[in-house]
DNA sequence: GTCTATAGTTGGATAGAC
DNA sequence: GTCTATCCAACTATAGAC
């Protein structure tokens, strides 16, 4: 029961202090237990912390996939610009993501082989299912650009300057990049002067 | 003499290991000296960090500023565009790099009001500087398009993004990512369909 | 300015009672 | 499964000799 409550507890240190910084004492304190109560539960710090990240990065990867499939019948316009809409809204102030972030950008060396099984799988399944997608849509001809490929790529690329931004200062400034970026983004992708 | 060797070998345990997993004892080992020999240097560990710190922004925000001054007459398409390939040539696999977007993106809770009082200043002045940089070009007619203060906001989010790629995966994939970005990015900012 | 020695604290982890 | 008590290692930091 109070296996959930601990994990729960880590992921919020484990978000704001990292790895190293973060203390099974504090951790303790939040849940209501001691210290060695923990180890009824998990072998020992690594075995939490890899417990904790494991499940993060799986439900953010179903949360991802699920908001496809809720959306999958609106245009590819709809659904890449309301991802960052779904983004801000789902994992915005969110332990889970910044977590996931943190590990994915700054990995504690100690444990850097094991995140990494657990970090690329989740990426390269990302962009994947993203140029499949992107890929269908095109051959479709719901999707009208010169390379589905470099636009899915591009995408990412502003995914990630936009979450950037919203780890480090507002949802506010966050919102006016999407917003920004995104026009800009859309009309290179759709527009294809002498088709380049 | 040994005060800078100290500072450079903190920088890079700081860069890897962040401010909590950073330990005195194993920067002293790499400098060559013992631990306590630092005390004659510094106060402890927090003023060894911040002075390592402010030095990092001081250099890197120098740097940037000499790059747009070296290519100034430049166009600004050539300017914004190879300012990517100076990032990935002067700060690719930079300890200065890594450590500085640790510290804006994961801050140490305990130095967290320090930091930002030498990271904020650092983030808008390069914002700023862009904007206005992008005005005077747009003034000038030499930068032709819809919304300049967009365009900068947009191009922001693509340096993001794209040094994301850098820290995370290797210097072969962020070259991807910027070629498919700024193609996109481009013709976005220049192409205005029906004036909007 | 660098060293040895050491204080004082906190960290992760274990043993054993209940 | 949770506790008290405890161990040991690592950390930051200081005192004082050279």
């Amino acid at each position: 029961m109070s296996k959930l409550e601990i994990q729960k507890a880590a992921l919020s240190h484990f978000a704001r202090s990292g790895y190293e910084g973060a203390s099974l004492s504090q951790i303790a304190d939040e849940v209501g237990i001691k210290k060695p109560s923990i180890y009824a539960h998990f072998k020992g710090k690594d075995d939490l912390f890899l417990h904790v990240i494991e499940d993060v990065f799986h439900t953010v990867q179903r949360g991802i996939l699920e908001y496809f499939k809720a959306h999958k019948d609106e245009s590819p316009e709809k659904i890449l610009r309301g991802l960052f809409t779904w983004i801000l809204e789902e994992y915005g102030l969110n332990d889970a993501a910044k977590c996931l972030l943190r590990m994915i950008y700054f990995p504690p060396d100690k444990l850097y082989q094991e995140l990494a099984d657990i970090a690329n799988p989740f990426i390269d399944g990302l962009q994947r299912t993203l140029i499949k997608y992107l890929k269908k849509m095109h051959q479709n001809g719901s999707f009208v650009c010169a390379n589905y490929e470099a636009a899915a790529i591009a995408y990412l690329t502003l995914v990630d300057g936009a979450i950037v931004e919203l780890i480090y200062s507002s949802p506010d400034r966050y919102n006016k990049r999407v917003e920004a970026a995104w026009l800009i983004y859309w009309r290179g992708v759709t527009s294809c002067p002498e088709g380049v």
